[in-house]
DNA sequence: GAGGCGTGCTAAATCGAATTATCACGTGTC
DNA sequence: GACACGTGATAATTCGATTTAGCACGCCTC
């Protein structure tokens, strides 16, 4: 056995050795194999070719292609914490689906929210020469991007560009939506003493509880002082506000919370209280933690943050911007209202 | 300005740009910036190079050097769910985590079960050259791992390989030594009749199954026939199992639960035959599912599943067979006993 | 002053594909 | 018989780094 041939078994068979398996230049393999059109190749060549390409089992060797092509057919993508939250995952699959659709792979970074990581991590991925970077952040905000990032085509998922920063296409929760969903569930069920046990001055609280006070407003409902509660986004918070809340005599008959946390919180203050929900109390969560709000009694009705869609738009707002097209500034992601078992009708209304 | 200099501001600068900038050949400025031992370069000349590239930013375009270099400082990284599981995630950033250490970048794949998407996703991977692969599953079990991952150096996470597979090097939860923490947890508290709601006949049940007869039959106590209770892995399930057990006039004093699902399951059926935990039962769930097993009342005392660490000791064994070092075969890597407060000592001894 | 040797640097090949510019050959036309 | 033209291929270059082999020069020695 020749050295030739030995290497050719060895190695992993590159084009010169389909060339030469097929007695042609290797110029004729790539214009088969890449089905050039203007190539002209005779049809008993282009099957010879084919053949020896086939026995060989030859698969073109993509780094060297990529530097040829300059286009790495991956992204970059960058979060600043992936197991800090639940969802972070829905997201990272959603992108991944959609790149791996296009044909792309995902290159996956995780700050774990430290700036000079994610400074490293995008020079790291320019170096690559990704074609393109999403940043996804693990709680909605607006953030000043990191300016590398405008080196190439960028999206941010769940969080928006700052004025001063590079303006980045962004796709978020559409928080003021979502925030009207949960409140207008309560009145529509006739509630008119609803008070809102807030999260606690993050984006996301604030448009929600924006949209809370428009939803009673529209429905000619009174908002006053003390209809809206903001604390920290746990249960224990939500248990201590609801407890203070509920024993007061003219408590209201439905509580809408921050989140799932602060409403399992709630839930448990109206069980030592000896309320029962939905008929004494009605409750509404937000972010719809699967583990959570699917698992407790009554199981609670909630609204839905739309991660896998976030993800999904995220990456193809990012495959358009790679391929030229036009695409929105910013794109809002409207979650679902998830009826559970929550909510009822008031008892006196 | 001449073409050249337009060229060199617009391009991402080369080797041949900090060239020319220095006045010396490519060889020269490759030389200086690895660090090349036996090069002999003079001091003033080292500094012009330093200077040249630094002046023009320049950074090495990986994607040439992985071509030259024939190795991409990259691994791959195959699961068959990110989101199906929320632990996924924590195996991920342990994976990252431990390659970002090292140098190297994770260009993640998720096959979501299908294997015709694995096995094309191996072949990209292939194709683009990386150091390695790790396959992570979500379920702890045993299968025959897709023969192309021989190829390369490859690691199995979270689960092992099939008699009759390639026998890659594999890293797992230790399931038996888990169920034999949870166990012993109940035994040391006194309880004397402990029946197990175990899971549904895959691996881990199996494996806890065993450690629970093996620790009862240590301590002497009896294994009836009623003393295992397989079934699934939910809520419900639990409820029912528990339920039907907690009628009986000689019921138990302590649940072993497969999971936290079935000991919440458990708990609830407790709450609903009016019995108090851990007072009248004791608890022990498994898992360590965060969101639920802390978050109910009383918080239930289970074991943790070792996710990061498998990650993260996965990708060390990866790392080590690149390397070319000798590693274990297999690795089972123990959760610890989580503590809260389902579990006292049964009131009647 | 010829030969040896260390120093400082460079030309050229290489990695594996894609692409541009030609080239050889036969056929048809005037 | 000279020339244009279409067909079927190939040689050579390029992408941007790394690496091997070797060149030019000065200094020292005998």
């Amino acid at each position: 056995m020749g050295d030739e041939q030995r290497d050719a078994a060895s190695r992993r068979p590159t084009m010169r050795d389909v060339a030469r398996a097929a007695g042609v230049s290797s110029t004729a393999v790539s214009f088969v194999l890449n089905d050039r059109e203007g190539a002209r190749i005779a049809p008993e060549t282009r099957a010879r070719i084919l053949a020896a390409a086939e026995r060989l089992g030859f698969r073109p060797n993509l780094t060297a292609r990529q530097l040829r092509l300059q286009q790495t057919q991956s992204i970059g993508m960058l979060t600043d914490g992936i197991a800090s939250s639940p969802f972070a995952g829905q997201i990272i699959r959603a992108v991944q689906d959609a790149a791996w659709e296009s044909g792309r792979l995902v290159l996956l970074v995780n700050t774990d929210g430290h700036t000079d990581v994610g400074r490293s991590a995008v020079r790291e991925l320019l170096d690559r020469r990704v074609d393109g970077l999403i940043f996804a952040s693990t709680v909605t905000r607006e953030l000043a991007p990191l300016p590398e990032l405008a080196a190439v085509p960028s999206v941010l998922i769940n969080c928006f560009p700052a004025a001063d920063g590079p303006q980045l296409p962004a796709v978020y929760p559409a928080e003021h939506a979502g925030g009207g969903l949960a409140a207008q569930r309560l009145i529509d069920a006739g509630h008119r003493e609803i008070v809102y046990l807030a999260g606690d001055g993050d984006w996301p609280a604030l448009q929600r509880t924006a949209a809370f006070r428009e939803r009673m407003q529209d429905a000619r409902l009174p908002v006053d002082a003390g209809a809206v509660v903001p604390g920290p986004y746990t249960i224990d918070s939500g248990y201590e506000r609801a407890r203070s809340i509920l024993q007061r005599p003219d408590r209201p008959t439905a509580l809408l919370c921050g989140n799932d946390r602060i409403a399992l919180g709630a839930l448990l203050a109206a069980q030592a209280l000896g309320l029962t929900v939905p008929e004494d109390l009605s409750l509404v969560g937000y972010d719809d933690q699967e583990e959570l709000a699917g698992s407790v009694h009554p199981r609670l009705t909630t609204v839905s943050l739309p991660f896998y869609e976030l993800g999904r738009q995220g990456a193809e707002t990012l495959l358009s911007v790679i391929a030229g097209e036009p695409v929105a500034a910013r794109r809002e992601v409207v979650g679902e209202l998830v009826e559970r078992d929550s909510v009822a009708a008031p008892r006196h209304p």
